[in-house]
DNA sequence: TATTGTTATACTCTATAACTATA
DNA sequence: TATAGTTATAGAGTATAACAATA
């Protein structure tokens, strides 16, 4: 099959993207984690007190789809809320939430390694300037 | 907010390529495509009377997903089957079909080139190779 | 035995609209 | 007026299992 969306850059980040994802996904699903989770608890952490909405945003995830992804994390006593005002709950990790983040980064990091390993050294350092560059010029 | 996140290659690489997914999915959809119809009619164009099994294998679509798409495809009378044998049955595109592709490689290719034209040029020429690599390398 | 095309179905992810209460 | 949290729901997209017919 002559695969000529082979040479598309559009393409290649999609199905790069995709197969980076499905792999990450796989290890973090010994953790019992979903990417997004990890992504939630990471933000958590260096943000302490921040809202489910201002996560979100950041996530880019709507409020509406915060309340189930938040709920399953409380329920597994991985992040606790704590008032702020009558109306914002500000965000926080419990020490079993820091210790899944701990095994998550973990991970994370041991996965980010790989793939940069995977990626020709003349290459390599141009990746996330030029990834840098696609995401905000959109 | 703090995005600790922003500077992890697989993060970035999952934002860049939802953000260019986005901006090429609402380009296609003034033609009536989506990214996934646009990719099919690709492959066919480039591999007359493929079926829709080698189709789906390329692109990483399952089988039985094949069928609605391909449906959706003929009913727009952009593609049409004829019998290979008892069992298999080879894709073409129509002429309406072939109409159909120009409109959509001209939108396709002009937003490749504005996805290269974002990088700095000093990057520019690693991002395939780079992308190529971590497709091929998991 | 393996493959093609197909049906039916379930599951995940995401988007939208609406509502309450508070800033 | 705008924002936070929430509920309910709809729509894509994708995955799985099963089947008949053919290679």
């Amino acid at each position: 099959m002559d695969d000529t969306l082979r040479d598309k850059p559009g393409y290649l980040l999609r199905r790069a993207a995709s197969a980076a994802t499905a792999e990450l996904a796989g290890k973090l699903d010994h953790l019992g984690l979903r990417q997004v989770d990890a992504s939630v608890l990471i933000l958590i952490d260096s943000n302490p007190l921040s809202t489910a909405s201002a996560i979100g945003r950041t996530l880019d995830i709507q409020r509406a789809n915060m309340v189930p992804l938040l709920k399953r994390l409380e329920d597994a006593g991985w992040v606790e809320r704590s008032p702020i005002d009558g109306k914002s709950q500000g965000l926080n990790l419990t020490p079993a939430g820091s210790a899944k983040l701990a095994e998550a980064m973990a991970v994370i990091e041991s996965f980010e390694a790989s793939l940069l390993a995977r990626i020709p050294a003349e290459h390599r350092d141009h990746l996330l300037p030029a990834l840098h560059a696609l995401w905000n010029g959109g």
